[in-house]
DNA sequence: ACCCAGGTGGCCC
DNA sequence: GGGCCACATGGG
């Protein structure tokens, strides 16, 4: 089987094994989508950087209940010390305030809020979340694919897994992974949403985490 | 007492 | 430009 049909293959054989992947999404992701859901999705992104999601989430529910968990709330902190210790519990204490800082302040400060910055073309805006401090590839693509909405498909270590498991690919670099995927694959974002979100649940299988915070 | 978890930036050669 | 390495917490 050619190789792009082989992974659309692969992406329809999951989906028929656990169903539709959006019920493994966290509620104010997939339903009840509050005004804030993008920036939820953003902090998020940041907040799980190396850190399993059931620590990046105790960190979600710190933000909420300071009234932290927004970018304009984020955005218009004196300095870092509270929010230091309220994202403590996601680990790397003295990187990820600051990468949330960093994110907040260049949304609020160009743009207003998120529906605004999801205005810009999906390369415009990938180069511009990549030249924040500690946006790297895969964080600006979680960022893009579920907060904004954008085509862009999301490399991370079990998608690695995946490719040398089945032997997709004989190189593993980000670039060449990524174009492996969108070119065998439908461009729709739900298609991508769906396919990143399956290979998770199929390593971790069916009790995976993302479903805690709710409300 | 180990080992691991949706990465990133800063070194080194 | 690829190949290491520190970074921090909570849970198994």
């Amino acid at each position: 089987m050619a190789r792009d049909k082989q992974i659309y293959q692969l992406y329809l054989d999951l989906y028929r094994k656990h169903g539709d992947p959006a019920r493994f999404w966290p509620q104010w992701c997939s339903r009840n989508k509050s005004l804030t859901w993008r920036e939820v999705v953003a902090i998020g992104a940041i907040l799980t950087q190396r850190t399993s999601w059931h620590n990046a989430d105790l960190a979600l529910r710190n933000l909420r209940k300071h009234g932290l968990l927004s970018l304009s709330a984020i955005a218009g902190l004196r300095n870092l010390n509270r929010l230091t210790e309220v994202v403590r519990p996601a680990g790397f204490f003295r990187t990820k305030p600051r990468r949330l800082f960093e994110l907040a302040s260049f949304i609020v400060d160009n743009y207003g809020d998120l529906e605004t910055f999801a205005r810009e073309d999906l390369k415009a805006g990938r180069e511009k979340l990549l030249g924040l401090y500690g946006i790297g590839l895969e964080t600006a693509d979680t960022i893009l694919l579920y907060a904004l909405d954008k085509p862009t498909f999301v490399i991370d270590e079990y998608t690695k897994r995946l490719v040398i498991k089945k032997r997709l690919s004989e190189k593993f670099d980000y670039d060449h992974l990524q174009s492996v995927f969108e070119n065998s694959l439908p461009r729709e974002v739900r298609v991508y949403q769906n396919f990143h979100t399956l290979i998770i649940v199929d390593q971790k299988g069916e009790e995976a985490s993302m479903m805690e915070m709710v409300e």
